[in-house]
DNA sequence: CAGGGGGCTAAGCGATCGCTCAGTTCCCGG
DNA sequence: CCGGGAACTGAGCGATCGCTTAGCCCCCTG
């Protein structure tokens, strides 16, 4: 089942044909952007008429905005809870990488859609969107922080390098393919590490300094 | 003039209508994408007729496969001409990373249109863009490659640390604002350290190993 | 069994899409 | 001064868009 990766976000959604006319349109906005898909198009994914969807939902734009809504929710969520009850700000660094990147790789339909159809929200709505963007970059830039302080890190610039490693997770979303070499785990593994060296983590115990 | 960083990977282009076309294309798919965007705009945009652009171009794709391709064609050659006449891998790479970022930034209007309208060309025009794709992914596993082999960098995962550095560089595209607080300048500095970060790489000198 | 409201569909509205075509303008060789 | 072709426009074609409306079905309540 193609929508499996799909279910974990938005398995709360009721009534059951809301949930479904969902599904389709994050499937449809993920292939052909929100602009190229026809309600014809979502409706007939859910198996109902076109004129279904606008009793479930106001306009085509509402559905982007509920898909990005849930989507951007669960992936601050993911970060909150990966940063949570770490032992030092390696571990905490390592662990929302993962995360994150993880739930890139796995709901990478769902983070198409959240991360490249911000465009094409309605200006209110896309105002209530950036508020939770922003909630994700603190959290990561607050584990850049805390490691720097606690000598952990060596990074000259903070603010950069925390969104260089945002973007990084995010961009997962646009080239991971399930029929790919790698899976989410192992890329997850791989980006933990690849954000280590970019926050100069010197392992525990070797603290000297070069120079 | 908002076309100037447009201007120089298009100026080539003759006749000047094909070229005004172009630069309006480009800053439409940008602005809207590619489905979004209606060839009365493009038109419009050049200062002419909806008509008038199928004089030039026989289709509303192929004109975003010219752009496409002269996009691709542009940043593979940056990528070239980057890692030449370096001293070792580290300069290679150090290079390479500053003029990828430093073309995606500046350039950003045609970057994204090149890294994220893929999806939008025909099935012919897209295997031609592929071989394009492939080879500037070849360019930087090759600089990694090399400096593995010299004993410059450290990199346990070569091909995974590649598509990290290549997608650290393209997501520039998505992100980069002229109204923002870096100069494309100082996002290429930056990303070319957190490369070297990434390979490990080690300065002259310090060979010794850790464990 | 009667009454009524929510979920759904068939049909279609006005608008707009990519693209075409007949016709006008203008430049340029002879 | 003339003939012809390239560049371009105004008008419009058939198709399709987001969305609406009128009405049907079916279940729930009493």
């Amino acid at each position: 089942m193609t929508t499996g990766e799909i279910d974990e976000s938005f398995g709360g959604v009721t009534p059951d044909a809301a949930r479904r006319l969902l599904l389709g349109a994050v499937r449809a906005f993920a292939e052909r952007g929100f602009h190229a898909t026809t309600t014809r198009d979502i409706a007939g994914r859910a198996g109902m008429s076109p004129a279904a969807l606008y009793i479930h939902y106001k306009t085509k734009e509402e559905l982007l905005f509920h898909i990005s809504r849930v989507g951007h929710e669960r992936s601050v969520a993911v970060l909150e809870e990966a940063v949570e009850g770490a032992a030092d700000s390696a571990e905490r660094l390592a662990r929302a990488v993962r995360a994150f990147v993880r739930w890139h790789a796995e709901h990478h339909t769902t983070a198409r859609v959240v991360q490249y159809e911000l465009a094409a929200l309605g200006e209110e709505h896309y105002a209530r969107i950036v508020v939770l963007r922003r909630r994700s970059e603190e959290i990561l830039r607050g584990v850049l922080e805390e490691g720097v302080r606690s000598g952990e890190f060596d990074i000259p610039d903070i603010r950069g390098t925390a969104l260089a490693v945002m973007s990084l997770c995010i961009d997962v979303a646009r080239w991971f393919s399930p029929e790919g070499r790698r899976t989410p785990d192992e890329i997850g593994e791989l980006y933990a590490d690849l954000a280590l060296r970019m926050a100069g983590h010197r392992p525990a115990g070797l603290t000297s300094s070069s120079g």
